[in-house]
DNA sequence: CGCTCGCAATGACGATTGGTTATAGCTGCG
DNA sequence: CGCAGCTATAACCAATCGTCATTGCGAGCG
C-alpha cells in the first residue's frame, strides 16, 4: 500500500464505482479493479463491498479513507517543502472579505507583488465562512476574515480593526428615523455576509426587524441603493466616507460596541508555512500595528 | 515521489551512503542510486551531494527529510487502523517504571491479558526520561512515568498516586541521624532514575550532599545494600512495608510536599488510539480512583 | 419473462518500471 | 601508483502496471 494506491482507492470511495473512479484517474476499469483487489489482499481485509451498482466502503474502508487524504496532503505538502528554498516563490492564495480587499489590501498587495515577483500571487473574496473552509481545505494559504473565528486548527491574528457605520439614503437624519420608511431592506454582499448578522442585531436593538435583504457583489452597487432609499447597510467607516461627503448617501455612527469590529487573517495551525507565506505575514504586520495607532 | 521513494531516500539519508542503503534495503547499489536520480529529477532538486566517501544531504534533502519519517509513520497508521476492528488485538507495548511495574501493575496486566487474549502485551522497565522518549518514538504505546511530564506532543493523565519513604538500615533512627555515617551512597534503580533526583534534594534539604551512588536492577538487591547500611534509598512506601515489618530496613516518612509523587501514564497525543490501548486505558482508569480514595 | 444497462471480475498481452549485474570513473590515502 | 570505498552508467531481466476484450451478475423495465 503505497501512495498511489491510496489516490485509486480515495477515488473509488468518493465516487462510489471503479467505473467512475477509472475515467477520473485516466484510466481502465479493470486496472482500478485489480488494484483495490491488491490491496485488499495486501492488507488482509476487504475495503468495498461490491453491488451491481457500485461499490460501498466497508467499515475498514471507512477508516482507510482519511488517510488517504492524509496522505496526499502529506506528500504534497513534503514536494512544496523541498522546493521552498527560503525564496518567497511559487503560489500564494489569499482570502478576503470584500470590504477588506477593497480597503486595505491594495497596498498591501501591490508591494508584495513588487518585492516577490517570483511569487504568483492570487485573492479570492468571499464571506468569513466560506473563506475558513477554503482555508480548512487546503485552497487558501489564509484569508482576511470577520474575527473572532476560534477554530482549533486555525492560528488567528488581528489584522486590522474597523469602525463600522450605517448607512442610509441622505433624508434619512438618524437609525431612528428609519421607522417611518417602508419595503426597508438590509444590503449586504452576499447571503452569509459577515455583517449582515451584525446589521440585523443592531437594528433589532432599535426595535427594527428587517427580513428582506438585497446582496449585491459591488461597492457602488450597494451605496447606490442605498442612495436611492431602498436599504440601510453596515460597511467600514473608510469605504463610504468618500460618497458621504459627497452627500449620496448618510453615514451614522454606531456605539463602539456594536461599530467595532476585528478583521483577523487566519491560517491553518498545522503542516508548514511557505516562504511566501511568511514573507506575506512580514509585511502584513506592520500594518496592523498602524491601523491600531491610527485609532 | 510516493512512500517507496521515500523510504529509500530516508535510509541514504540517515546512512550517508547508497552502498550501505542498499544493503539495508535487500537490494543493490546501482539501484538505489537511480532511485534518488528519479526522485531528484521528479523534484527537480538535488537532494544530495555526491562525495567519494559518501552522500550528504543537500537543503532541499534535509527539508524533506521529516516528511520521509512522517509518511512512513502515517501509512503503518493507516494498516492498523485498518486492521483494528474495534475487538483489541494486536500488539500492546506499555513502559513502566520499575517500582509501579512490581507494585501496581501485576493485576492490571493480569486483569487484561485474560480479558484480551488476542492482544500480545509486552511491558518494558525503564527510566521516565528513557520511556518518554520510546513514546515519543513510536516504540511504546504508552508509559507510566513519574509526573509531571508537560510534553506538548503527549497526553497525560495520573495514574497512582504514592507516598514515597527514605529508606535506611535499621540501625538508623532518623534521616537526621545519617549525619554520623560515612561513606554514605545512594541506592536507587538505575543512572536516570526519576527518584533519584528526589532523593539528592531531600537530603540536600537536611544538609547532606551526598554523591556516591550505587544502582541495581531489583527490588531486592536494593534492599540488600540499604539494610546493610551501605546507603539510603526512596521508595514507595508499598513496595518496602513489608521488609520494613521484618525488621531488614527502617522507613522514615517525609512530609508530604517531598513524599508524594505522581505516577502518570502518558501516550501520545496525535494519531489514534488502538483499540487495544483503548481497552487498557478503561482497565486502567478503575485503579487511578481506587488509589486516590485510599489516601 | 427476457431484454438491456451498468457495473465488476478475469485473462491475455504489451508497455513501463524496477531490479540486477558488470563495469567504469572519481577521490583520498598509504 | 595502486588500493579502498564510493557513485554513475549501460545492458539485461523480471515484475508490475495498464490495456483490451470478454464474461458474469443483478436491477430495472417493457
Amino acid at each position: 500500500m503505497d501512495a498511489g494506491d491510496l489516490r485509486v482507492f480515495e477515488a473509488v470511495a468518493r465516487l462510489g464505482a471503479m467505473n467512475r473512479a477509472a475515467e477520473e484517474l485516466h484510466t481502465v476499469q479493470s486496472n482500478v479493479t485489480a488494484r483495490i483487489r491488491q490491496i485488499e489482499t495486501e492488507l488482509g481485509t476487504a475495503l468495498f463491498e461490491r453491488h451491481s451498482r457500485g461499490v460501498v466502503p466497508t467499515a475498514a474502508g471507512r477508516r482507510l479513507l482519511p488517510y488517504a487524504e492524509r496522505v496526499r496532503l502529506l506528500l504534497a505538502e513534503a514536494r512544496r517543502v523541498v522546493k521552498d528554498d527560503g525564496e518567497p516563490a511559487g503560489t500564494l492564495a489569499i482570502g478576503s472579505l470584500e470590504t477588506t480587499a477593497g480597503l486595505r489590501l491594495p497596498p498591501l498587495l501591490a508591494q508584495y507583488a513588487a518585492a516577490y515577483p517570483a511569487v504568483d500571487l492570487s485573492l479570492v473574496t468571499g464571506t468569513t465562512a466560506a473563506l475558513v473552509k477554503e482555508v480548512l481545505d487546503h485552497r487558501l494559504d489564509g484569508a482576511f476574515v470577520c474575527g473572532p473565528v476560534e477554530h482549533d486548527e486555525l492560528v488567528e491574528e488581528r489584522a486590522f480593526r474597523e469602525e463600522l457605520v450605517a448607512l442610509t439614503s441622505p433624508r434619512i437624519a438618524s437609525l431612528d428615523a428609519l421607522f417611518g420608511e417602508r419595503d426597508l431592506k438590509i444590503i449586504v454582499f452576499r447571503i452569509g455576509c459577515s455583517y449582515r448578522q451584525r446589521l440585523e442585531a443592531i437594528l433589532a436593538g432599535r426595535g427594527l426587524i428587517v427580513t428582506r435583504s438585497l446582496e449585491f457583489g459591488t461597492i457602488e452597487g450597494i451605496l447606490g441603493c442605498v442612495g436611492a432609499g431602498i436599504g440601510v447597510s453596515l460597511l467600514p467607516r473608510a469605504v463610504v466616507a468618500e460618497a458621504a461627503r459627497d452627500g449620496r448617501i448618510a453615514l451614522h455612527a454606531l456605539p463602539p460596541a456594536e461599530a467595532q469590529v476585528d478583521t483577523v487573517f487566519v491560517r491553518r495551525r498545522d503542516g508548514f508555512a511557505s516562504s511566501a507565506l511568511k514573507a506575506f505575514l512580514a509585511l502584513a504586520r506592520p500594518l496592523r500595528v498602524r491601523s491600531e495607532a491610527a485609532e
